[in-house]
DNA sequence: GTACCATGTGTGACTGTTCACAATTCCGCA
DNA sequence: TGCGGAATTGTGAACAGTCACACATGGTAC
């Protein structure tokens, strides 16, 4: 961890060439021989160097960086609020965004970008381990938002499986016994313990499993998922949907049938998003604060970046249920 | 412009110390005498010394940003589609949250961070011109997004006045002669040109105007507008509401008062979000595609970076208009 | 055979800041 | 008056790259 890092110096006497040389090869100039290029590359791979990236700006005075300046107050609110709960920290924020492909390459070039902490936001599960991620990272500070409950990485998340239950067995205590559902993503964290929660609470009440269809958190996947789950012809009179987004979509595919929600059918969404307490009829739903997530994220890593003291932990928020309009006891 | 940068010696030689005290100034260190300090704050002052963040950052190894690492396919399109573009042009991307007092402060660190260029993404009028926005940033190519129609800068837009007319001339072809308003922050670039659009197409079909009521773009700001309106008692068969979150309070204010849209009245909104067409009933608006906005502009934000032809130009994007069901002919 | 040029490679200097340590000043107290 | 120690200030070196230039080599044209 204290190892110092390689410079092109040190490249240059491992392929036998001088400094200069290296510098070239790096930055792909022209006037290299093919051969001593590519004994200059196996040495860089070698040694495992990477260029400074300070040092390059501080040559070079460019940085290859473009800001956004975007004033508070405005949408996109969640990593909004985390930008500026950095600022006030006194620290930068940037966003990396990547396909899956460029994650590793993203995570090992911040160290020679000198990013002091790391926010990881995955969508998916991610198959390595705290300690992969460490060597990775050359052991800069990381929380993750969202992981499975329990696991072993700084991180803040909300007990997803938690809400699950709420959400299901509100259903139940309405007089529900047939309880269909919508799943998100299950190669998603989230998704796949809302579904769990959503299992585990009907077979705590022995009462057995509705029809399940997977959608992808869109709003147009809810509606087609809706579509699917009432051409089916196995009754239901109560969906648990992962997401509100699905649920707008859900509400759609109803009212085009003729379906009455919550006479006919009732639902339940997840998220609370602003645009819930407006859907028709308004949603009830499982609240989670983005913002608050985020923030707590935050201030946690800058503890991690700043204090040696602070232990690993998984701080895990409570979502809570959010009755609405959309959801009634079943017809008798 | 091309002047050399003041160091730390600059600042030590006309304050009369080393640069290693300029150094503890800059730096906060305690062990600076209250009068040293006094003169060391003023030199730096008078000559507008800036410290070079890439020096700071080689010398300490700490860059004091944290990064946010996202995987594509999220939420949060609009800054997302602008990192993702800045991404494959070789860039990274970062974000400034500020408050409207931290605009100048953020500018002018942006040259001594070595950021290559900054995009703009004011949410209110800045009385600032593009000299003055030159000045601050010390020649940095900066991109506008959103900007009033015709502005002498850089910037990418939609034609918003354009969008209002479309949207209003919709309603009158429709045969509506009293058409109400409900604007956004009348300090916006683009609410302003909605609203004048509005006007400007009633007046050109001799058409009086309506009622007009301002929100702030959200949710319950359009269900208070709406609720405003019908307290009024000036009657009107048509509102053309400056956004479609808006559009979707108001939705809820006509449902609980038993006012049927599109029967008793038209509702039009503005922006096309992906909500929309789930609205009850689904929203005629005008649509905007936000994601290529943030791309035109990274895109020509780099060229502006890279190539010393481009010309300073405003793109103007046009939106166009989705017709679906919260619109009809009046009632006869 | 010499002059010329292109290509490939090496050397020294420089970037602006902070660190470690050295030197100086100041003050109270014996 | 002289001394110890704290507070304040200064000096040299180092960080890891890149730039400008110099130097070698080898082929081609005269």
């Amino acid at each position: 961890m204290k190892t110092k890092r390689p410079t092109v110096r040190d490249v240059a006497r491992e392929a036998g060439v001088s400094y200069q040389t290296v510098s070239r090869v790096i930055n792909n100039d022209t006037h290299v021989s093919p051969t001593t290029r590519e004994r200059v590359m196996a040495a860089i791979e070698s040694i495992g160097f990477r260029p400074n990236r300070a040092a390059q700006i501080f040559q070079t005075e460019r940085s290859h960086t473009i800001e956004a300046v975007i004033f508070y107050g405005g949408f996109n609110r969640f990593l909004f609020e985390m930008a500026h709960t950095a600022h006030q920290l006194g620290y930068h924020f940037s966003i990396s965004a990547i396909s899956e492909d460029e994650f590793i390459t993203s995570l090992d070039s911040a160290s020679s970008r000198f990013v002091d902490g790391l926010l990881l936001i995955p969508m998916v599960e991610l198959n390595v381990t705290y300690d992969d991620l460490q060597r990775l990272t050359d052991g800069i500070p990381v929380v993750q938002i969202g992981a499975p409950l329990g696991a072993n990485i700084p991180s803040v998340i909300y007990a997803q499986s938690r809400g699950a239950r709420l959400a299901t067995q509100h259903l139940i205590d309405l007089g529900h016994r047939r309880i269909a559902e919508i799943t998100g993503p299950l190669l998603n964290y989230d998704a796949r313990d809302r579904h769990l929660g959503y299992m585990e609470t009907l077979r705590d009440s022995g009462i057995p499993l509705g029809q399940s269809i997977a959608g992808d958190y869109s709003l147009e996947s809810g509606y087609q998922a809706m579509v699917a789950l009432l051409d089916s012809g196995e009754p239901f009179t109560a969906v648990f949907v992962a997401n509100d987004s699905m649920a707008m979509g859900a509400l759609t595919a109803t009212r085009e049938r003729g379906i009455s929600v919550p006479d006919d059918i009732s639902i339940v969404g997840f998220d609370d998003i602003p645009e819930a307490a407006h859907f028709v009829p308004a949603l009830t739903t499982i609240r989670q604060d983005f913002n608050l997530m985020g923030k707590t994220a935050i201030e946690y890593l800058v503890r991690l970046i700043e204090g040696e003291d602070a232990p690993i932990q998984q701080t895990v928020l409570h979502p809570k249920l959010v009755v609405r309009g959309s959801t009634a006891p079943p017809r008798t």
